[in-house]
DNA sequence: AACATTATGTAATAATATAACATTTAGAAG
DNA sequence: CTTCTAAATGTTATATTATTACATAATGTT
């Protein structure tokens, strides 16, 4: 069971946001965006944003700079994230995989060091840019 | 065997000091160290950034916006990046365990995307941090 | 009510990265 | 060696992403 955060009202208004857009999106976007509900400035939005992150509600896309809401109800907190990115249109969706996550969650090399935490980033053709 | 690239001269210098540092650089704190040798311009330092990360001979950090030298020798080009962060010291290396890599080369999932690269990235102490 | 914690507002600035344009260098082809 | 082309360089300006610093307000706990 997902602990309920009650979110804030910037936070609130950030999240439904990123949610309804259903992709990525940057955070200068979604300042430009939010203008209108009276966020004014990048800080409200990138601390709207590290909250979001840490409760797990939303995903950093590390390689685009982007932000994009958790397509999986059982990840409470972004600890283990995948995700496929198409490089022609940009499209990125979450890979709820549990063999993946249950490799990776238990990798281990020789270097003695347990990992706590990944990010992974797939990047190829997604079907209908493939298909062009 | 792999290709040998004839690096430019910016390129050079610019690899020479990631080796040297045996860790990753930041592209601005690069710029600061190679002003002696006539690179004067953030560009310059990206350009030849580009490159490298291009021919396989450093990996950008993602999540650190850094970059570091390919400790890899197999690894002629970006295409399957893994590394392990330490969120205490910052200390990266990049993992190159055959098993992890035919993992995530092969992987595909039901999306029917195929996938041509990617980046991982473990968090976690490293021994020293740990037992501190 | 008193206190601590979390969230907000605002301005300024730092850090990261690219656009645009002119010029030069290094290879390949004839 | 000359012509052509691709890659690299130099330079200025600017765009994009993110944080510092400081003041105030809202929320939750004892
Ligand atoms: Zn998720
Ligand atoms: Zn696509
Ligand atoms: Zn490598
Ligand atoms: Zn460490």
């Amino acid at each position: 069971m997902q602990k309920e955060h009650n979110l804030s009202k910037n936070q609130k208004i950030i999240f439904d946001l990123i949610d309804k857009s259903g992709g990525p999106m940057k955070a200068y976007s979604i300042l430009f965006n939010v203008q209108k509900k009276g966020i004014k400035a990048p800080l409200q939005v990138y601390r709207a944003l590290d909250k979001l992150v840490e409760i797990g509600k939303i995903h950093k896309i590390e390689s685009r700079n982007a932000f994009i809401a958790c397509q999986n109800s059982s990840c409470q907190i972004s600890k283990a994230t995948a995700f496929s990115i198409c490089e022609s249109c940009e499209n990125v969706s979450e890979i709820s995989n549990s063999k993946l996550s249950k490799y990776l969650s238990n990798f281990s090399d020789e270097s003695g060091m347990k990992y706590s935490k990944y990010n992974l980033e797939f990047f190829g053709l997604c079907k209908k840019c493939k298909s062009k």
